[in-house]
DNA sequence: CGACGCATTGAAGAGAATCAACCGGTGTGG
DNA sequence: CCACACCGGTTGATTCTCTTCAATGCGTCG
């Protein structure tokens, strides 16, 4: 019930039923905590488990047969992980802790019997992942066709709303718990390259960094270099309302 | 009711009752046309339609802001397209055909009736927005972490075992319906580059080309260096049976 | 016929990867 | 408590991939 967990989040969405709201929250009792580097789940294990992360971050990526990764998203507390696990047999991408973890390990079983119990709730998950695929085409977009700096901007840019939506006292500045490589592995680039691009973008005055926090000096420039689109207001009055 | 409407392929998912195949059948009625190049929708018009595609090949594709364009998927006949236009007020990625193309036009409101009068239906949905987004997944993965060759051969054999789903005809050739330049702005590379990564695929015997039919010589070995990965078989036994 | 769209090829240039070295902080074991 | 290893960030030099610019050819269609 805290502003983070998977009855908040989907009650934004469209309202729940107290019934629902009560089943959902049961889905998330069992807890657990895995330390910085620990994987949730492997590519290939069985597809069992599906997480809603409460604390720290958390990154999906994928290992290419050459031996190189790619980082598929990177997850903020609140989000649902590995929703891939409803459908696929075998784990798509790899989740890994990439600070201090605690995440609601969710039963891929008992989520089937949430959705036999209360069918309404399935557009509530269709919901969520449009919302992600939205996200998805957004970051094809930035691979295929941004710049590196383009590609670091937007990833910067693409945080820093995420972590201001989760928490508003975030204005302008982030704490960015990743490290260069991966940040890397999630835009497409080498470490070295991150590395000369985030410097490109302190040299022109849009962002400055101090440790690992990252200040946004110029936002409006950094989204405009971004390609970054406001995908505006989102319409869920599709979702069937409760009996 | 033909194999490749949307009736058939949630069946395959898990069977419909005989009333939601009917509710269903009842939105593919509106069908229209539209000659290659022609805009089915444009990016930032009102989400207020969806489609199914019924014969022809369709890209979704954004513009940026510099211009240039990404390719988000190229659709085939059977499938939906502009399913983001549930959640979206604006349209995210424009709709444009390929080839001359045929689709059943579904009324945004008319498919939020659907889910009121028959809310399990959600859960098919959501089947289909699972199986994209880990469609997307690879591909982000092929445009972050893969060198040119790899993207152009990940594209041929996507495109080559979707149609081969499609039509068991398909044995390892089909006929390509894009041009090189929006294979490039699918794959991220310039017309010219995506002209010198083929010819690169065809000197090393992995294919060959007899006009525009494309004809995969070494599927093995185009599948290695497409960093390619069965995803294996999926699972939709949490879908919620029929009352 | 002539214009146009698309494929193709060459040459030059820019952007990113690679290789290699160094630095500062942190943690750890002697 | 210090020496050392290790991780992550930074920088330079070089190589290579991909883009850009430009020109040519070929087929189609008005």
């Amino acid at each position: 019930m805290d502003g983070n967990g998977l009855v908040a989040r989907m009650s934004r969405l469209s309202p729940l039923a107290a019934s629902e709201a009560k089943a959902i929250a049961g889905l998330e009792g069992r807890q657990r905590s895995w330390r910085r580097g620990a994987y949730l789940q492997r590519e290939n294990d069985r597809a069992d488990e599906l997480f809603i992360l409460r604390d720290g971050w958390a990154i999906a990526a994928t290992l290419l047969n050459d031996g190189s990764r790619q980082i598929v998203q990177v997850h903020l507390p609140g989000e649902l992980m590995g929703s891939a696990n409803l459908l696929a047999t075998r784990v798509p991408q790899s989740l890994c802790a990439v600070t201090e973890v605690t995440a609601a390990v969710i039963d891929r079983g008992a989520l089937a019997r949430l959705m036999k119990d209360h069918p309404r709730l399935a557009a509530y998950f269709l919901a969520l992942a449009e919302l992600d695929r939205l996200a998805m085409a957004d970051r094809i977009a930035s691979l295929g066709r941004g710049s590196g700096r383009a590609r670091i901007a937007a990833f910067l840019i693409d945080l820093m709303i995420r972590l201001r939506r989760l928490d508003p006292v975030v204005e302008n500045s982030f704490a960015m718990r990743l490290t260069q490589e991966q940040i890397g592995d999630a835009t497409g680039l080498t470490a070295v390259h991150v590395n000369r691009m985030m410097r490109a973008l302190v040299d022109d005055g849009l962002v400055t960094r101090d440790g690992a926090v990252v200040v946004v000096k110029d936002e409006p420039q950094l989204m405009r270099l971004a390609h970054f689109v406001d995908r505006g207001s989102i319409d869920t009055s599709w979702i069937p309302a409760p009996v």
